[in-house]
DNA sequence: CTGTTAGCGCATTCAC
DNA sequence: GTGAATGCGCTAACAG
């Protein structure tokens, strides 16, 4: 009973409308006001102002994006937010976009190409201005993505490389990576060299094809056996290394696609008694933060993650605003480095 | 041209209306058999399914959340979303509510309370159904939380206590973990205990009084020396460590507040030239994932944090289901266990 | 500089 | 079972 203006009580906030009429002008009026429209005398903006201070008055952005068809929300899509590599590059992305006024959806699909799919779609449902994805669709299936494009909706893709498309998208140099790791091992004058493969997406492939292309370069032995296939986690890490440990001769040194595979690589060592790196080398890709992290500490490739989070955001933002046609096509590569730490050592025989 | 039934071009997508339109029904009854009330004819709604689905018709959630004042969307703050604890909580948060329906719009604080004020305000202001927040408020300061409930808006604590208060909240049990960590060094032997206390949230309070506690009972010494605060990340738990190693006599054992801090600690004996755990145990709490983590591999005090976002998320969804009203205030506790690994050991001397 | 008209897409309320 | 009228809160387009 504040106000004797007639304020409509069970409101869920004052609207423009209230403004309005307790100021006597019109809504219109108050709504420009408000996005501090040059069309509005000092005046009567300052009326506005101070009135909308008083009414504790919020604006209903639904409300706005039903009519600009701007929400203001940047959807993102990642396989698994509790891996500090998304984590990170979330965080980075968020604090870029906080501060162009967007706000992030997050969603998780968990691994799951189908709830990937789902999460997208109801993305652009909910008409969010942008995208960033980091996709567990295969490398060869692109198709989602060419969907999207047709939406006109600005998207950027992580740590994914779509062959022969031109996606936006920030990555890291995987060949780069591979090539690393690899090279690292041949010049400890490791000549066995084992790869654990990851799955069907870019970093993956791109991780192997470098190591083949540098053990060619260098001469060595390209042996079939010696190249397993796991799932970018500990327990395919795992496994594909008692594979590996089946083989003869056996391999002295491995070359893990990722780390958590690198740290079940570490696993079925000690468990089959094996010292490392005295009796086997092992290198690995990420540099994660890893609880589980088994002595001896993992030698792995670093790349930057706030910073590449960092990158999608700004690419997005920068597509958002110069409109959906005009987006270059662009991909933002950054570059690993190595860290060598206690896991890899030249070989014992 | 392929519909001749007059559906707008240059239209985002289809609405009610083009699809009333084409089968000659009202809007309402497409809105009611999109929504599968039962007030509709078997009949109606398949036609109306079939041609939304021939439409690649898409509800539009703003313009519903205008109506019903509903958005499906649940708010998350977080102080750090790059910190593995709060990757974890908002992974199995995200999995409940988005099961339920639910969106989560993630907000990083970056541990900067205003931020985090303005990021409630923004979130309230977007008419959440429901906040979950990990807050960086002082625990002394629960005034930002008073207002929001008075705001109706449910919402949940994650890993925050504010004595006095009866807010919804899902925790850690805090005493439990400081008692575990100091009571693992008592029996190690050790009497010379320090502690590396946090920021004025209530896991450092808590950790910080169950230790007093502990040694009390344990009728120990309480060096007012041996108590540093630090911020909970691990520049500051090497400082912390610094100052420890200064004091005479020197303590054989150190608590540190949480992970970050208990590894900065393990960097300080390392530069100090000093073994741990030959010369000094170190126990931290926490178990976050770090790739940081320096040998020897921290003995930490450990949690359930997916479990915990999930609680979260249950929590939040009931007390939205129950009203604003109903919401039984429930604080959600889960026990910490300790995990001995190679930073402690028995006293040397 | 300010106001009027119209409508974004949907759901509530009440008729029939 | 179905429909018409109405409004959620805001802004675009145009008129003054």
């Amino acid at each position: 009973m504040k106000n004797g203006v007639g304020v409509a009580i069970n409101r869920t906030g004052a609207t423009i409308v209230d403004i309005a009429r307790k100021l006597g002008v019109s809504a219109m009026t108050v709504s420009r006001a408000l996005r501090g429209s040059q069309e509005v005398s000092d005046r009567t903006r300052r009326r506005v102002l101070r009135c909308a201070e008083e009414l504790g008055y919020k604006p209903n952005r639904w409300a706005r994006s039903l009519v600009t068809r701007q929400t203001s929300i940047i959807g993102v899509v990642v396989p698994d937010i509790s891996h500090s590599f998304f984590a990170e590059v979330t965080r980075g992305l968020e604090e870029v976009v906080s501060r162009a006024g967007y706000n992030v959806l997050l969603c998780d699909s968990w691994l799951d190409v189908e709830k990937e799919k789902a999460e997208i779609e109801m993305l652009v449902s909910s008409m969010v201005d942008g995208l960033v994805i980091a996709s567990e669709q295969s490398e060869t299936s692109p198709q989602v993505f060419r969907k999207l494009k047709d939406s006109k909706i600005p998207f950027v893709l992580i740590d994914r490389f779509f062959p022969k498309q031109s996606f936006l998208a920030v990555v890291v140099d995987d060949l780069e990576v591979g090539r690393l790791a690899t090279e690292h091992l041949v010049e400890l004058g490791h000549t066995r060299i084992a790869h654990i493969q990851g799955p069907p997406i870019s970093p993956a492939s791109l991780r192997h094809r470098a190591y083949l292309d540098a053990l060619r370069r260098h001469q060595i032995e390209v042996n079939r056996q010696w190249v397993r296939k796991g799932r970018f986690d500990i327990q395919s890490g795992r496994e594909a290394m008692f594979a590996l440990l089946g083989t003869k001769p056996r391999p002295t040194a491995v070359f893990a696609g990722n780390d958590p595979m690198g740290i079940g690589a570490l696993y079925a060592c000690r468990e089959a008694g094996l010292r490392v790196p005295a009796d086997i080398s092992v290198v690995a890709a990420g540099n994660i933060e890893g609880a589980h992290h088994p002595n001896p500490f993992l030698t792995t490739i670093d790349w930057p993650r706030e910073e590449l989070g960092r990158a999608a955001g700004s690419l997005l933002l920068a597509s958002i605003q110069e409109g959906s046609d005009q987006a270059t096509d662009r991909v933002k590569k950054f570059a690993p480095r190595l860290l060598v730490r206690q896991s890899t050592a030249p070989p014992s025989a």
